[in-house]
DNA sequence: CTGAAAGCGCTTACAG
DNA sequence: CTGAAAGCGCTTACAG
């Protein structure tokens, strides 16, 4: 009958007041435990219409505090700009609703800063559970959630003392580099392009980068690994570097992330004619860039079934603390269109320990 | 002294207890407002040190409970999949952040089901602000908002019972084709393609392109504007349509949206050779976009803008209701990257309220 | 200078 | 079949 009050809406009292009967009825009732309490048929359905009548919306945060939960669900990435990050934030969204968690998705723009306070946040929150992706040192976090009984999860780069979930980087490069030397001469130069020193992802994508190459016996020089960081900037001035120096030019490149695929198209854009003829790889898809009138082929990492691999940790109780969950990517050649395209199974993609 | 609890850390009974001390005087110490209560600056200083010691968090749902105040944010988006939405998202967390509020962006599939299912969500977790960012029908979400005294903004597509802010569409739209036009000859056809039927953004950029069409006295037929929704897939098709059946090929094209452009660029690779010499302008921005060899302008909305202006209306407390702002966006010619992009800005770009 | 107490809006034993 | 009461972890008048 009443209206809404100043602020926040109808509380339970207001309600049962209205409804004509006591707070722990209607709780019961909107509860859908009121069998169990063996109420009126009759008080239930009235309990009921007030509510909507009054449009009743019980306050999440006393029910949180009453219940001790809180009916959040956490993420930490680093931005949004890519459609790796994109896909893992909308599958973590998705599988969040299912269980009727609210996804609070936060980004960090790569800075501990940041990470540290907003995964702070989150935990004084009391979020149920945390992803954090993208991270490169997810120790520290790790432990700030746990200190508190917030069980987290790693995507991407990997931490000791949780459960972590990663793409295969090893069968991935090496999958991208079998493509790439297919056709090409031994005196051919192949370069690795992109990714940081002494970092999880780069180190791996470098090895397989690199047993694809031994085990084609393809000659690969200490120069040809171009860690230059994922700036498209820094990649785009090492290119200009390479291309300038050298009195061989190489023939086929594998790139190391779409951040630094966008340096390459800008120098491709500013040298058409020096690459025109270059095979490309790239260890990420983007649907602009695989629409470049270029031999390329994209590797689309598969971020629904890291976050599904990440709810199943967290659905069951089960330790697994160190333990990564390796998730195969797709090649993705030919026709751009994400629906249309002609997709492979990355082979035997093992996993693997660090 | 005693370790964290099982759940959720120490409270602060257990905290006042350690530090031999009433919780009152714990709050006041770790609130700040312990000199207007003449605490001791001993007593401050060991409540201080024995809180941090226990590594005390004050739990944010018990604390927003007494105070009526959330600390969140709220923010919905369709998706994270391009470079306007994820600016507004970063933009958004920005702001929120600077004051000392929690951001929680969620996306809603352009679905009206799920947009209402997470307004009443973030609602009930009496967020203290929401901006409601590409929703083609915001007014029964603003009601949603309203109704329980929480503050809305509409950003991209406005509505007439709150505030809304949107880019400049016809002045934007008219940009984009005067430089089309330039240099082209009156038989040439240009070709207006994406966007929905009685779809306010889409209206006003038709409006924007006829309106620079007559002011050059470039003749525009039925025909010419081809609204054929927002998805590649449709885009592809509307152009296979165009060029299969016409004996005169288009000689510019305007396409709204960053999808539609998807659409072109998948048409493009199929048919290379039948837009190789076309014009292109593009009503958004995208890096790899931008990078494609064709002679082609883009319009970057000015996210930062958009926000801020949202966040200037949070902050003071007038009313404005079905005012609309108009946020001017920049064309972007040239050099791909966005750093070191050629800005010009738009000329008169002059508010107006539908 | 500090503490005991009420209360934010809920849930859930417990008592009848 | 239903209600009165305790308590989740805080903040803040109020009393001393």
């Amino acid at each position: 009958m009443t209206k809404a009050n100043r602020k926040g809406g109808t509380t339970i009292r207001e309600l049962a007041s209205a409804a004509g009967t006591s707070i722990s009825t209607v709780s019961f009732v909107l509860n859908g435990s009121w069998r169990q309490h063996r109420i009126k048929e009759a008080t239930a359905e009235h309990v009921l219409a007030v509510a909507r009548q009054m449009d009743y919306q019980p306050n999440q945060r006393a029910r949180g505090l009453r219940m001790q939960r809180s009916s959040l669900a956490g993420m930490i990435v680093p931005h949004h700009r890519n459609r790796f990050f994109a896909g893992l934030i909308e599958s973590f969204e998705s599988e969040a609703r299912q269980r009727s968690l609210v996804p609070i998705v936060v980004s960090t723009q790569r800075d501990h800063e940041i990470e540290t306070q907003v995964v702070e946040t989150l935990v004084a929150q009391q979020v149920e559970l945390m992803v954090i992706a993208g991270v490169r040192d997810p120790e520290p976090l790790n432990r700030l959630c746990l200190a508190r009984g917030v069980r987290c999860v790693n995507v991407d780069l990997p931490g000791a003392n949780t459960f972590s979930v990663v793409t295969d980087n090893v069968g991935g490069a090496r999958s991208l580099t079998r493509w790439l030397l297919d056709g090409l001469a031994s005196r051919e130069r192949v370069i690795f392009l992109g990714g940081r020193e002494s970092e999880y992802a780069t180190d791996q994508r470098v090895s397989g980068f690199m047993a694809e190459c031994q085990a084609r016996s393809h000659p690969v020089e200490a120069g040809d690994v171009l860690r230059c960081g994922y700036s498209p900037l820094a990649a785009k001035n090492a290119l200009e570097t390479l291309f300038a120096k050298s009195d061989r030019p190489p023939s086929a490149l594998l790139v190391n992330s779409i951040t630094a695929f966008e340096g390459f198209a800008m120098f491709w854009h500013a040298h058409p004619e020096l690459v025109r003829h270059v095979r490309l790889a790239c260890f990420d898809w983007d649907p602009f860039a695989a629409c470049l009138p270029l031999d390329t082929v994209m590797l689309r990492q598969d971020m629904e079934t890291m976050i599904a691999t990440c709810f199943e940790w967290f659905d069951r109780a089960d330790e697994r603390t160190g333990e990564v969950a390796v998730i195969p990517p797709r090649l993705m050649i030919g026709d751009p269109s994400e629906s249309l395209l002609a997709q492979e199974a990355i082979p035997n993609a093992d996993p693997h320990q660090p």
